[in-house]
DNA sequence: AGTTGTGAACTGATTCACAGCC
DNA sequence: GGCTGTGAATCAGTTCACAACT
């Protein structure tokens, strides 16, 4: 077992994924899985899958495998998803219009609580129960409702100053999809999805490829 | 120098962030630049951004540093963004939405050119210039317009016909939404982008840190 | 017999450090 | 003096291989 900070980010990913392929399994009424069976489905070896549990604990059985219901719970507690995470999207535009109707985002516990855009003609209108409040109502809204993740959802220019803000307000952890590095001071954690990276690494494998 | 194939995706992606900074100078009016002031803007080291270089060739003036168009330029030619891709978007959902209107994947040279969707209530509605086509077409459209790339933007449960539907039609490249692996035959690249994956990364992350 | 858990070996990526050039 | 390009050294992550257990 490890600490957890010093357990590799693709180690948590893998986790991740792990976790929703038991749960497809507990819909299905599978009761027990071995390290190679789960390794397959998912793609990767099964020692892969082992060591990556062993950051974690033991929970399987030598000569039977891992009882999958019970697995699930145990990455669920791991990964910190048994309980609720509430969190404010900032950019009411078409990026945070699909992330605030994702539903694996609800499936998974989190809830988008608060929504934000600072251009006026979006202020006042509503996304579902959503209200899209200005950004000087931030600071208040995430002490108020007790917001610990924040999204950023708006375009380049305005990811830097979004994310001061939302870490002032006290937002532990963000989730930028803005094309720039955000430097947090200790104590926030930032993870990127990039999408313009993403597409441009696929031309350039696709470009490569020898047919 | 090394072959395209083996270079890691590590790599490519730092390689797609040096362009971007690149031509952020370039917009500055920024002439020349040294690997250690590359690297502080996007948080790496000086060696990193030489190393990363030396895969494509030698690009700077020992003493002086890199020209920031011409390695602009050798990036942009390494990275096969010299020219236009064609890409189709199957899923006129909101995630769908959001890439269509995505301003950075039409700077950088990518067009969706066709939109599908086999929603029959969807059928025929237009976005912007493009009209929601149902599945069936797929096949004639990819040739007809020449597409060479896909984006996989509907719920998991249609994502593995999709993806095979692509590749029968054609596609060369897949950047997939949907939270499943897509196992591709030779030639055939595909990237994934897991939101709710990143999400719970960032939940762990955050509930893991020592404040 | 079958499968886990884990130290050891290996592979790949990053960092170091310095020769070579401006 | 300053900075690149690169071999050598280090570090991290993955795979191997087998003892321990059911």
């Amino acid at each position: 077992m490890a600490e957890p900070t010093d357990i590799p980010r693709a180690v948590i990913q893998r986790i991740s994924i792990y976790l929703r392929q038991l749960e497809r399994l507990t819909v299905d009424d599978v009761e027990t899985i071995s390290s190679a069976q789960l390794g397959k489905a998912i793609g990767s070896s099964d020692a892969q899958v082992r060591k990556d549990l062993a950051y974690f604990g033991q929970f399987g059985r030598r000569g039977v495998g891992y009882n999958v219901p019970a697995l699930a719970r145990a990455l669920r507690t791991i990964l910190s998803l048994d309980r609720e995470w509430r969190v404010a999207l900032v950019g009411a535009g078409n990026i945070g219009r699909a992330l605030c109707t994702y539903r694996m985002f609800r499936e998974r516990g989190f809830r988008i609580v608060a929504l934000f855009d600072d251009d006026p003609r979006k202020e006042g209108c509503t996304w579902g129960r959503l209200k899209v409040r200005p950004m000087r109502d931030l600071a208040r809204v995430v002490r108020n409702e007790r917001i610990e993740l924040g999204i950023i959802a708006v375009p380049q220019a305005g990811a830097q100053a979004v994310a001061e803000q939302l870490i002032a307000a006290g937002v532990r952890g963000i989730l930028n999809f803005a094309p720039i590095r955000i430097h947090p001071p200790g104590g926030v954690e930032v993870c990127s999805v990039d999408l313009a990276i993403e597409l441009q690494q696929l031309a350039f494998l696709t470009a490569h490829l020898h047919r």
